[in-house]
DNA sequence: AGACTCGTGCAATTGAGTTGCATTATTTAT
DNA sequence: ATAAATAATGCAACTCAATTGCACGAGTCT
């Protein structure tokens, strides 16, 4: 179990430590999207800089992505394919319920998009919001 | 002109001000989403917080809505079709340029969407980035 | 015109995000 | 196993967007 862990992290060639160790087992204990402040509430042992900067190296790593939100903190996600940081794919749907607040990563993928010519696509970010199953 | 502008205040029971008119105007002249900041700049003479309270009422009233997005500040765009506080419809793309950082609203709706059963839609945002026709 | 309601400006506060620097821990090579 | 190299951590401090309270001024209704 913890070897996992480690494995993640020397995968994307990050040194393994205390705080990238909890972080990660929290994300994959967790269904949801997560925010600092959420990592900072359960990790009060570690400073806020050093969660932030744990997030940071994990988004430039491609084992997290950024959640795009209206306002509030960031939230962040597990990647759930491989992404490196050259290339991240995010190609499943983001929802957010509107009564708990949270923020999932659902399994299904984003429809093919279509932009006017002359635009280039990089990236797609698709945000539902509504009610989810647990307060439906 | 002026008095085209009035009546969107009108309709939406918002009192006429030269603060409210100018930005309205702004919005209608730029194709792009605008952000507090971006007002700030253009109009020197309306304090900070009259743009910020003028940009919240416009929301409310479904004027404006606003855009998700993963970092900086907020950004605002017209609404295209019809909205009202209860109701807002955003079936339009939100395109933002990873060169010139400008996010547009384009006229392309976004795709039906579908999520496992237990969920419930009332919104959808679709948030896509890569280069625009003027930076490619 | 007068009363009422709402918008505005100023001052001040909060909170997320960020950086520099000294210290400590992890890794690599001996 | 240990020393050198390198990276992570904690602390202090700072920036900036977002937000609130309050007094004053402008818009609205009869």
């Amino acid at each position: 179990m913890k070897s996992s862990l480690k494995s993640i992290l020397k995968d994307h060639n990050l040194r393994i430590t205390d705080c990238r160790l909890d972080v990660i087992q929290f994300f994959l204990k967790e269904r949801n999207a997560l925010s600092q402040g959420d990592l900072e509430n359960k990790f009060k042992q570690y400073d806020r800089v050093t969660l932030y900067r744990t997030l940071n190296s994990f988004l430039a790593s491609g084992i997290l992505h950024k959640i795009p939100n209206e306002n509030g903190a960031a939230t962040y996600g597990l990647c759930h394919h491989t992404c490196t940081p050259q290339r991240h794919v995010h190609d499943h749907i983001h929802f957010k319920c509107n009564t708990c607040g949270q923020i999932e990563c659902l399994d299904d993928t984003v429809p093919n998009v279509s932009v006017p010519s002359g635009y280039q696509i990089e990236g797609v970010n698709l945000i539902v919001d509504g009610i989810c199953a647990n307060c439906n």
